[in-house]
DNA sequence: GCGACAG
DNA sequence: ATCTTGTCGC
């Protein structure tokens, strides 16, 4: 179980890692973008995928899945925790480098300004983006720029929500991210999204298999 | 007790 | 996130 007080001790983490997060661009030209997802497979595994595409095209030049543990539950605001060890491990079985990563959550569009996004860039000191399906609660939209907590900590793209996670200005991520979406979700995190679904549908499927 | 929650 | 069939439409 985890404790109240545990969760202040990861709060006060995360408020003290978040001043290591840099909202201006490190980054130069961006050629290849990476994008990661995680799926869960049963009980208490993470399927991870990450695939980088070509940022002119789109096409995939490389893709990886990682299966890791779970140590953690999924609380709003600690979200970090749960998946961002799952993110650098796939991350690390990648062969090929990429300018900027696309993370399946919210960077700096955070209670303490370090969702997983930033949590991931911080930790591996990569530019990376994030992109959220659902609007954080308190958050609000005004001319597609994102209000929270008094600041301007994202904007909307098409329908997600987009926040720097690190070495990214907002600017740029909003310009990348509009570069790479074709459905709803940008490409990169989208392919990732399927290949970790599909990965952790057939671990279930072989589980099922010895019980036959 | 009820509804809501970045995934 | 995940549990789950068919079905509408290009």
């Amino acid at each position: 179980m985890i404790s109240y007080r545990l969760l202040d001790e990861l709060a006060n983490i995360q408020s003290n890692l978040s001043k290591k997060v840099i909202r201006k661009n490190y980054l130069d030209e961006v050629n290849t973008v990476a994008g990661v997802d995680v799926s869960f497979s049963v009980n208490n595994f993470a399927v991870s995928a990450a695939v980088i595409v070509d940022f002119n095209d789109l096409k995939i030049i490389e893709k990886k899945t990682e299966i890791t543990n779970l140590f953690f539950p999924y609380i709003s605001g600690f979200l970090g925790f749960r998946e961002a060890d799952a993110i650098i491990s796939v991350i690390k079985k990648l062969k090929n480098n990429f300018d900027v990563l696309v993370v399946d959550g919210n960077g700096i569009l955070h209670p303490r300004r370090f969702g997983l996004a930033s949590h991931v860039g911080v930790l591996l000191d990569i530019p990376s983006i994030g992109v959220a399906k659902k609007l954080i609660r308190g958050a609000k939209v005004k001319n597609n720029k994102i209000f929270y907590q008094g600041e301007v900590l994202g904007v909307k793209v098409g329908d997600v929500y987009v926040s720097v996670g690190h070495k990214v200005s907002l600017k740029t991520c909003e310009q990348i991210i509009s570069k790479l979406i074709r459905y709803k979700v940008p490409e990169p995190v989208r392919l990732a999204h399927i290949l970790a679904t599909n990965t952790a549908k057939n671990l279930k499927v072989k589980k099922r298999n010895i019980y036959i």
